[in-house]
DNA sequence: CTCAGTGCAAAGGATTTGCATGCCG
DNA sequence: CGGCATGCAAATCCTTTGCACTGAG
């Protein structure tokens, strides 16, 4: 799926009449040579050059074309990572001391079970899931 | 496991050496009341006499001593519900369209599946996991 | 050339905190 | 009484926005 990951942001933002200059392909850089997601201090602290106004608003159009995931998780920091159909589904091991996030992967089987249940909840609700999250919440190796 | 609700918390306060007092007991009531996760601004809504910043400090105490449970999903508010061992556990379908929240529940067989992979993870990356977090974002039925 | 994108600085808004007062134990 | 809890208002801090300038096409 990833082909080149460069193009086919580009070609996303073209689609929506945006143009993929230096400072949003710094962002896709930083956000592709990481395995997790960054808060906004962590990526400009990568790209020093990058202004926290600039990150902030091309963070808020890469994620409306689809190049980008928001993260949320407990702490005070929305972090960001590439999106899915651009690397791998994923899950993310969240920590409630420090905050640290990392992602993690777990089998076909469980994924297709979690599909199905999603399916099965969307029909008894009336919700329309577009996709699922699993985190795991507890203590990373640094901090227990 | 709820068996009396207010004298649980009173007691994990107590524990701590806090007061069981009329705000907090105000809050563990509303929070009581619904089947969802409310906001700060659903909660004073419901609380009139609520003083703002008694909200946001009697919630940070009541989830400190495992009385609620912060949940942060993809909008900007941070949401309150009771502890899961004061109620039952549960997930969360999230509209990410108007930001709205609602609770549901999976299988046991599934629950099962999911706590062996998160044992398994454990395992595998000396990760601590304290519970999982299964969400469903999508579209909610008024938005769909 | 033109207009989307940029960068600085100032504004916004949820959340936190200082401090004087009230009240439970 | 003593100290925790309260409530108001001011401060914080992440995030958003206004505006004049710049640079990509």
């Amino acid at each position: 799926m990833p082909g080149d990951l460069h193009e086919t942001v580009a070609h996303r933002l073209r689609e929506a009449d945006q143009r993929y200059t230096t400072n949003r392909r710094a962002l896709v850089e930083v956000l592709s040579e990481t395995d997790r997601p960054l808060t906004i201090p962590e990526l400009l602290e990568r790209r020093r050059s990058l202004p926290q106004s600039s990150a902030y608003r091309n963070l808020s159009i890469l994620e409306e074309i689809g190049a980008v995931r928001r993260v949320v998780t407990n702490d005070n920091f929305v972090r960001y990572e590439l999106a899915e159909d651009l690397t791998e589904h994923h899950h993310h091991l969240i920590c409630s001391s420090c905050g640290a996030v990392e992602d993690f992967t777990v089998s076909k089987q469980l994924e297709a079970r979690l599909t199905s249940a999603m399916t099965s909840v969307a029909r008894r609700t009336g919700f329309q899931p577009t996709h699922h999250r699993l985190d795991l919440v507890g203590s990373c190796a640094d901090c227990s």
